[in-house]
DNA sequence: AACCAGGACACAA
DNA sequence: TTGTGTCATGGT
């Protein structure tokens, strides 16, 4: 079963491999990976995204809203401020996108995320999706896949199975975050109706998510457009695009990522962060 | 071979 | 409140 979609201004590659989504592998510019319990190909071409996947019958919509396909990039653009550092990266980063994330594997990903090199994520949620996800259906002859591992299957193994993932000192958090939703003393799903800084005081209670990976859930996965989460390569661009030569901390880069980036901060925190990190990249070799 | 990674936490001052 | 050491693991 596949279709196309018709995309403009938009970059497939860059958004799927720009640190916000773990599970995405490419072979020569095609990208295979599962979402919403889905195993998916995807291939773009010019103005157009090749999908294809296994199950029969059951539309696309799960696919246009974690692709984020309706919405308007040039109006988020548009809402850029006209400064010199976001120009720059809105020229760098043309057609990176957010993704729309199902909130518990976003969640779960991020607390494993903490000081970590993003290829060492992907390789702990691929380990914690093979032990304790449930195989899905595939194309005949592929190897086997699994769906991320439901909140129920994660609260019940040991810490050891944890950190048998190779996820260290984070195994504790992922298995105490799981045991809170599934006693139900938080429910995420909740948290889509709360006003932002409700919705992220909710998600600090969980052990193992501080600032950064509580705005990197509200905005990868239930899409808060101003969340603006602050990891070591937005301090980096902060502080070197608009504070050079001065010592400034941490809050005052908050308050001014609350004031300064407008109604789609959150979009321009992601091109920031894909900015830094492919420009030394290209300076590197 | 040191240094660092899409940090959080306990503890000190 | 703000600053510092620690945590587990592996890439660069």
């Amino acid at each position: 079963m596949q279709t196309t979609f018709a995309v403009k201004n938009y970059d497939l590659a860059a958004t799927l491999a720009s640190g916000q989504a773990f599970r995405w592998r490419s072979i020569d510019d095609v990208w295979e990976g599962i979402v919403a319990g889905r195993w998916v190909r995807l291939h773009q071409q010019h103005d157009s995204i090749l999908a294809e996947t296994v199950l029969a019958g059951s539309g696309w919509q799960w696919l246009l809203h974690y692709l984020q396909l309706d919405v308007d990039l040039a109006a988020v653009l548009d809402a850029f401020p006209k400064d010199a550092p976001m120009m720059a990266a809105a020229e760098a980063c043309r057609g990176l996108r957010l993704l729309r994330q199902d909130p518990w594997e976003c969640l779960a990903s991020f607390i494993c995320s903490s000081n970590k090199q993003i290829v060492q994520i992907q390789q702990i949620v691929e380990l914690l999706c093979q032990r304790f996800g449930e195989p899905v259906e595939v194309p005949p002859g592929r190897e086997l896949a699994f769906a991320f591992p439901t909140i129920a299957s994660i609260a019940e193994v040991s810490e050891s199975d944890l950190r048998a993932c190779k996820m260290g000192f984070r195994a504790p958090y992922v298995l105490g975050t799981a045991q809170m939703i599934g006693r139900g003393e938080l429910d995420l799903e909740k948290l889509r109706d709360l006003p932002l800084a409700q919705a992220r005081a909710e998600l600090l209670k969980f052990p193992g998510v501080g600032r950064k990976i509580a705005d990197c859930v509200l905005l990868f996965a239930y899409g808060f457009p101003t969340a603006f989460p602050v990891d070591v390569w937005v301090m980096k661009a902060l502080r070197e695009l608009y504070f050079p030569r001065r010592r400034v901390k941490l809050k005052r880069l908050h308050h001014f990522s609350e004031t300064h980036f407008g109604p789609h901060a959150g979009y321009a925190q992601q091109y920031l962060f894909h900015y830094m990190r492919t420009r030394k990249r290209a300076a590197t070799k």
